[in-house]
DNA sequence: CCTATAATCTATTAAAACAATAGACTAATA
DNA sequence: TATTAGTCTATTGTTTTAATAGATTATAGG
């Protein structure tokens, strides 16, 4: 399961998806349009700008903005910032790769296949889901 | 990430299946071999038991087993059983759904879609994962 | 330059989930 | 009837997650 901090990163990144190259939207904005404790929402926001993915202005008519455009921002990068490894076992993680204790042998275990397997269906969607494509399905399905 | 929880019960029920029809397995023996903490497994292989897929015999002797074949138990229950929702968000969960608070519009939301995708490759590889195909492929590659 | 605004930083706390342990009880076998 | 081994109830410690509080810094506009 995604940790809370996830989904509210994704839908404040949606949020700012839509405003885009339209000037600057203040934390209490997005606070209140997304449903989101403003506090835990600040600690968010700067990291996604420590990541890039974010751009701020502070002071009067300040806010903040997307940096890269929304077909640059998908969610394998998003998740992978906020809760970490997305992979079921450390040892099949690519990013946050960890021997499993109990495993003594990593190459001949069945169960790791099973989870690698898992791992590259998932990647495969994640990192093809942008803000744009997000975007783009909810409008295409708002049209019809 | 799977918890440590679902972790042991995996490695003690392929250790099971190892020993299928041979009688049967001591919680001792298996705590010692898989590097679980006795009584932690103590609780999973009840649980596990209470979900049809192991037996247990009290008294010397005694010990627990496989119930069903070894094709007929597959990664998907035990998680659930072990973890409970297999999907990324409530909101796409089969067996766990709850709606996601924070959403107004189920049906044209663009995340939801993206978690609809991963549940469904998911899915489709832990169920085909049973401890019978688990048993072969580590088998088959000691072969080689 | 001053003031209001809004992001930034540091610290703390509350709640929930996860992992592990202890000890008494029950059933089965020899 | 003693021993073995699973069953049950309860508790405890640890870590992670979620949320909050308050002081600080930068910027725009008058």
């Amino acid at each position: 399961m995604l940790s809370k901090k996830c989904k509210y990163a994704i839908h404040a990144l949606v949020y700012l998806a839509e405003r885009y190259q339209q000037g600057p939207v203040h934390i209490q904005d997005i606070a209140e349009h997304q449903h989101i404790p403003k506090k835990f929402l600040e600690a968010i926001l700067l990291e996604l700008r420590n990541a890039k993915i974010l751009h701020s202005k502070k002071g009067k008519g300040g806010g903040y903005y997307l940096y890269r455009k929304p077909e640059d921002v998908n969610l394998m990068e998003i998740m992978r910032l906020m809760d970490g490894a997305i992979a079921m076992l450390p040892c099949v993680s690519l990013n946050y790769y960890e021997p499993c204790e109990e495993c003594r042998d990593e190459k001949n275990c069945g169960i790791r296949d099973v989870f690698i397997g898992v791992r590259d269906d998932t990647l495969k969607i994640l990192s093809e889901s942008t803000l744009a494509q997000i975007l783009q399905r909810q409008k295409g399905i708002r049209r019809v």
